[in-house]
DNA sequence: CATGCTATTCAACGTTTGTTGAATAAACAA
DNA sequence: TTGTTTATTCAACAAACGTTGAATAGCATG
């Protein structure tokens, strides 16, 4: 990080504090104190400090938006005579995040602790989120609603709600859990919360969505 | 609210405006003025800042605590025979809160998405969070590790970040599920939140923390 | 070298911030 | 009535805020 450009170290230095302290928690000033870089920088290169904030935020969603439909095209072709479950696509949309935060580059890391700081603040949670996300998330709950059969809209629409809040909270890394189990769950391993997250989110949306004893063989 | 004391006009106030933008997004002065007010008088009766967001935060604990207790023993009684089962331990942890934001008083919304803020940030998650409500809470999972047999405990525990996620997301009403869904799906009606939530996230916590077949009947 | 363009810094602006001490009003005790 | 305590306002503080315009440096291309 010491040898990219300036105006990458702002959005590395934007992205960490954003993440850990909100929109108004963070001033420009520090920002550019972090980046090693005058103030006036951070205005010259994105124009208000609302527009850095969405230069962050925007930065890395197309990214995770290829890595989620890779995954769930190759669950799509894989799935193509069997037909399609609901585990592999639940997995298809949190694995790829989970190999983002498991790179070792922290700023996967804080970037996702700031989709969580939105996805939770009526505030801003609308307008941004959607536009980086929805028409992907459509795509997954089309093969939900596939998998799914004869689970009415509504119902798959609700239980992505949970979906969603379980996920952006463990993007947050709060420690709060931690603390509850008395360090036997540490809200840094990744791999336990996938791991914990995606039996049990594929439980709830077959319970809620239909599926009840009625398996319907091929034909 | 106009009747209401001035102290209490501005905890209102603040419970309003840090519930929308967060501590640093609003001002004392906003609060103040939505609370007809002198700014110097929430320092007065609360100290810095920070004070004045945590009395507002302990303000409302005790009584969902109290709701929660009640049900939750409720739930013991009537199962003393039939031995505790899932679900209704979760329907105890979850019914309260819907009825709080049922009650018409605005004040609860607001309390609750304020609550959905803090949980969701790694600077204010831990302590103030922990203080309030960790006690009742081992209190919920030990319910759940009987009414599981044979669970470990960070089954139990990551299951339970799953639903603190679901639930907090359920709180901050973001719209964004009005958006995704195209108006199927309204974040402010808590019924039909939590009678999704409550279902879905039983059976993750059934799928997750065992009970997979090897249902044990008395003796 | 000169020219033009971008990147970066410097210095400063007008506001707004949280907080405080003194002044005033209200409530209450004697 | 007084005197005392509590509640509330007023005025002001130093500090920090986001933003801007002019000045400077870097670096290409001519």
């Amino acid at each position: 990080m010491k040898s990219a450009s300036k105006r990458d170290r702002i959005l590395d230095t934007a992205e960490i504090l954003f993440a850990e302290r909100g929109f108004d928690g963070v001033t420009l000033r520090q920002i550019a104190e972090g980046a090693n870089v005058d103030v006036a920088l951070a205005s010259y290169h994105f124009g208000k400090k609302l527009d850095l904030f969405r230069a962050v935020f925007m930065r890395r969603a197309p990214e995770i938006n290829r890595a989620r439909r890779n995954a769930l095209e190759q669950v799509k072709q894989s799935a193509v005579d069997k037909g399609l479950t609901v585990e592999p696509i639940i997995e298809a949309f949190l694995r790829p995040l989970e190999l983002a935060q498991e790179t070792g580059d922290k700023g996967w890391e804080n970037y996702l602790a700031l989709i969580a700081y939105i996805n939770n603040s009526p505030y801003w949670g609308q307008q941004m989120m959607s536009e980086a996300f929805d028409e992907l998330v459509e795509e997954f709950i089309d093969a939900l609603r596939e998998a799914l059969p004869g689970a009415c809209d509504s119902d798959l629409y609700w239980c992505y709600n949970n979906l969603s809040g379980a996920l952006t909270l463990t993007f947050a890394r709060t420690r709060r859990i931690d603390h509850l189990s008395k360090g036997l769950c540490r809200s840094d391993d990744f791999r336990a919360a996938y791991d914990h997250m995606i039996p049990f989110v594929a439980a709830g949306f077959r319970e809620v969505c239909g599926n009840k004893g009625d398996r319907q063989d091929a034909s």
